[in-house]
DNA sequence: CGTCCTCGAGGTCA
DNA sequence: CTCGAGGACG
């Protein structure tokens, strides 16, 4: 055999392999029978095997890697993954038509895409010259686990994209995203399986998938019938978006490079065949394999959708249309009070277990008084309950038929049911508070809250061991927590030494989380983690912030007047001002001193000036546009008041340019615009 | 809110 | 080996 001939071979072999694959699991057409399919896998490995320096990592024989990861990496999404707004009613698909013309400053008929929406879990793909290099999980959006390894032993994902006669060919990186799922009858057969095994049958093909994905050994996850299917490409650095003008053209465009895309989606002209679509398949979703919960519809023209952009949580050029959720009806045992950290009492109903739709539930969310009120809910009813849009189950209503004759209204109680403390209702409010700060269900709340992912993030502190902490006295304020031992932390339960290390050195690390964290994990009421970046910002310590008044406080951009005071208020307590002090010696880093304060430009072409955007620029986007005048000082608003320094318009500008004109606003177009931004 | 996975604790047994 | 806590996910 020549010495090229191996190499040959192989390659021969992994174009047929991938080949046969794309026709198996894209296009759903096998091209040869499983044994023929088989034989030439075999006959890969086997020449891989006697000529291992001919293994690539994109050969189709290595999806399961060797090795047992110890942890997932993070992953920063170079955009974030945002969530799609929810809708539950035709006329809320048709509110969402009208805002599109509104925004868009056009009469319909629109052209829609309307795709199934499927319930697994959402993952972002990356591709380098064609080859699978990285794949995510979502996480919070922003930042999201690398499951590379897993995703890699998903059959139906290519490993190596097929670039022949497509147009545009694959740019050198390439981005999408999708969902990996699992079909009810691959759930089935694996329950089958695992009960054979002497395993616990997963509960529902969502967190099953859910929980292959995120298995550290990726040799179990290649046994779980996992599938996937993508439905978006990222626009990226390499502008390849520029080569289609339709999504629809995107999603056959991903179908060609060898992606499996579910084809049940349908180009739609105007909402009412959206909702045609919608119903169809309210109707018909229990004849497919698979769950889905909606319909996704999205806006087919992409330059459209640029205009009309996202805000922080969602892109405005989509929706997400939810089918009814499923009820259920079980036996109301007790409604249970919980105390949160500012006292709130919160009701929650303890319910005769029943399962829903995937699940099953115990518990359900009262809200408040006013809705038990509202609904006349009785311990000892028939209720319905539901899992709505959210995932959290509610009780949606009474059955009141069946109610037996001995019940009463519920009244909420006028004490604490941990402390026993009066808890009034101010009048104009819904919710009751016990009134007792030391109260120790508040403490462990608050105690907890300061631990928590968005504030301290101090890892192995969670309920259970707060609990604990405050019931020994070993902590009973936040500041207590730094002055913890490790023979403290080892005494407790479920604690030994490697655990009060771990947890030690979390705290540790907690004490460099900066001022506006910090600020945010004290917990003063209406400061979430917005105020206190904002607050962290302009003070740049939160020792110099201790002698704001309301009034200052007021002044800052963002901040209103219900914040400010409730911070003033928090500020003049001589034992908040004591706990700041103590967190200060305890080494927790309160903030850089003023003069190192980040600020926005004071200096600059556009310093202190507020501008509006109207209409579409053509040399940049709103979102660039609005980064080059924050960079030289500028601020960016999204109404014109007679305080706007100047209203940029472009191409078809909105209502903004005629209140410009009206109130004496400068108007500037694109050009001035430019000049204005190069004036540096 | 419930489910799944992972980890450490603490037990049993060799 | 079993248990429970904690974190991620929808």
């Amino acid at each position: 055999m020549a010495a090229g001939e191996p190499a040959r071979r192989v390659e021969e072999l992994r174009k047929l392999i991938r080949r046969y694959d794309y026709h198996y699991y894209v296009l759903d057409d096998p091209l040869v029978s499983d044994s023929e399919y088989d034989r030439l896998y075999r006959e890969l490995e086997e020449l891989e095997g006697a000529h291992p320096e001919l293994v690539t990592p994109d050969s189709p024989t290595q999806r399961v890697g060797g090795e047992v990861l110890e942890g997932f990496g993070q992953v920063t999404h170079s955009q974030p993954m945002l969530s799609l707004d929810n809708s539950y009613s035709e006329d809320e698909l048709v509110e969402f038509d009208r805002r599109i013309a509104r925004a868009a400053g056009q009469e319909g008929p629109f052209d829609y895409v309307t795709e199934l929406k499927l319930d697994g879990l959402a993952v972002n793909l990356l591709y380098e010259n064609g080859t699978l290099v990285q794949g995510a999980t979502r996480g919070d959006g922003r930042t999201g686990e690398d499951v590379t390894a897993n995703l890699r032993t998903l059959r139906s994902l290519p490993l190596r994209l097929q670039d022949e006669e497509l147009d545009p060919p694959l740019p050198a990186i390439l981005e999408v995203r999708g969902e990996v799922y699992i079909t009810r009858s691959g759930l089935e057969a694996a329950n089958a399986q695992r009960l054979t095994d002497g395993e616990p049958a997963f509960a529902n093909p969502r967190n099953a998938a859910a929980g292959s994905i995120r298995l550290l050994d990726s040799s179990i996850t290649a046994g779980r019938p996992l599938k996937i299917v993508l439905y978006q490409m990222l626009a990226g650095e390499t502008a390849l978006l520029s080569g289609f003008s339709r999504h629809s053209e995107v999603l056959s465009y991903l179908r060609k490079a060898g992606f499996p895309v579910n084809p049940l989606w349908k180009a739609c002209r105007g909402i009412d065949q959206v909702i045609d679509f919608c119903r169809e398949w309210a109707q018909r979703r229990a004849q497919l394999d698979y769950n889905i919960d909606g319909v996704v519809v999205k806006l087919d023209d992409l330059r459209l959708r640029e205009r009309l952009g996202a805000t922080s949580k969602a892109p405005r050029w989509a929706m997400a249309y939810k089918f009814a959720a499923e009820q259920a009806r079980t036996q109301l045992i007790a409604i249970d009070l919980q105390v949160g950290r500012t006292g709130a009492l919160t009701p929650t109903a303890r319910l005769e277990p029943v399962f829903l739709a995937g699940s099953t539930v115990s518990n359900a969310t009262l809200h408040n008084e006013d809705e038990i009120e509202r609904k006349d809910i009785r311990v000892g009813d028939w209720v319905w309950i539901e899992k709505g849009g959210d995932i959290i189950p509610k009780v949606v209503a009474v059955d009141t038929k069946a109610r037996k004759p001995d019940t009463e209204p519920y009244r909420m109680p006028e004490n604490c049911p941990v402390c026993g403390s009066k808890a009034v209702r101010p009048p104009g409010e819904v919710v009751r508070r016990c009134t007792n700060a030391s109260c120790p269900a508040q403490i462990k709340e608050r105690i907890w809250h300061f631990t928590s992912r968005g504030a301290m993030d101090i890892e192995g502190a969670g309920p259970a061991l707060v609990e604990q902490l405050v019931d020994n006295g070993l902590v009973h304020d936040v500041a207590d927590l730094y002055s913890l031992k490790k023979d403290q932390l080892a005494a407790l339960e479920r604690m030994g030494n490697k655990s009060a290390e771990n947890l030690l050195a979390q705290i540790e690390v907690s004490k460099s989380r900066g001022p506006a964290r910090l600020l945010f994990a004290l917990g003063v009421r209406y400061v979430g983690a917005i105020a206190a970046q904002l607050l962290a910002e302009r003070y740049g310590n939160l020792i110099a912030m201790q002698d704001a008044t309301k009034e200052e406080i007021e002044a800052i951009e963002g901040i209103g007047q219900v914040i400010a005071a409730s911070m003033a208020a928090f500020l003049a307590e001589p034992r908040n001002r004591q706990l700041l002090e103590r967190l200060e010696e305890a080494g927790v880093e309160l903030g850089c001193a003023p003069a190192e304060k980040v600020e926005i430009p004071a200096e600059g072409p556009l310093a202190g000036k507020r501008f509006v955007l109207t209409g579409i620029l053509s040399k940049f986007t709103r979102s660039e546009a609005e980064r080059l005048i924050k960079e030289r000082g500028g601020k960016v608003s999204g109404s014109v008041s007679s305080k706007t320094g100047g209203v940029i318009f472009g191409e078809q500008p909105g209502s903004k340019l005629d209140k410009a004109k009206k109130l004496g606003v400068r108007t500037i177009d694109e050009a001035e615009f430019l000049r204005m931004l190069d004036q540096k």
